[in-house]
DNA sequence: ATTATATATTCTGAATATTGAATAACCTAA
DNA sequence: TTAGGTTATTCAATATTCAGAATATATAAT
């Protein structure tokens, strides 16, 4: 199979700020609900369930069902390598024209109505991934 | 400025089976006009020269004039491990799925009446960049 | 059954991307 | 100047993507 076509199509699934934003959450959250991606990017639960369909049609992420939630993760740990070159040539790039980025990390609103385990603690300062989750990344 | 629309923006660039080729021959072959491309590429003209005109505005390739020829090559060396990186993850991608990519290497067609001095020496074995452009490179 | 909560899908018009065809612009030589 | 070779742009038809609105589905509790 012609591997340009497969990797433009890679690209594709990438070429939306949405999209970037919510690999990034699943990259430094580690696995969460979509109330909870919803919740820290502050956008309607259908927009962000779009987006993740597209993201699950191009085989980037995976979802598990847990009672009313819904649990996406990345694939693959070498997504984030992905995400981290691309953002770095992006910065470089931008760098280059004389523009410098900024990759705002949206915190958690405090008012998700959400029962799930990840969301449940929202009133802690940050209710991110275990520390085990944490090393397997590095 | 908005990182993830500016990741976005290089993504779309790259989203194109035609873009990543051509960027392909401009990482393998080095700088080269355009009918160096078309050549290998087996494509119109006007084809190649809007592909390349999109590349030029995403910032990826730069171009220079000499005389009838206009020469084009990567901005940066760090194009090349983006396309590295995001050609071997596609190509995981794909092998999860049971897919085996190929990324075929088309040759430069005898018959280019080009008279640029990368397209003239067409008839030998291969007639890519010098090997000190090469050693840049690596 | 009904209700409530969490998530997914479908439909739509607007915006954007794709690509062939035609043509314009640029440079050199005579 | 004209002619010829190389590259760029414009136009138009088609296809795709974007994102809001409405609705559907899945699960749990009552």
């Amino acid at each position: 199979m012609d591997g340009y076509e497969w990797q433009g199509s890679l690209m594709k699934a990438l070429a939306h700020p949405a999209r970037l934003q919510i690999l990034e959450v699943l990259r430094s959250d580690g696995e969460c609900c979509v109330c909870h991606i919803e919740n820290i990017m502050g956008q309607r639960q259908a927009y962000i369930s779009q987006q993740l369909s597209r993201l699950r049609e191009a085989g980037l992420v995976v979802d598990r069902r847990e009672g009313l939630n819904v649990f996406y993760s990345l694939v693959d740990e070498s997504i984030s390598q992905l995400l981290e070159v691309t953002r770095q040539s992006a910065t470089d790039l931008a760098s280059f024209n004389g523009v410098q980025l900024s990759f705002r990390q949206l915190e958690h609103e405090e008012s998700c109505p959400c029962t799930c385990p990840n969301c449940g603690v929202q009133d802690e300062a940050h209710a991110g991934r275990t520390s085990q989750e944490l090393s397997q990344v590095t």
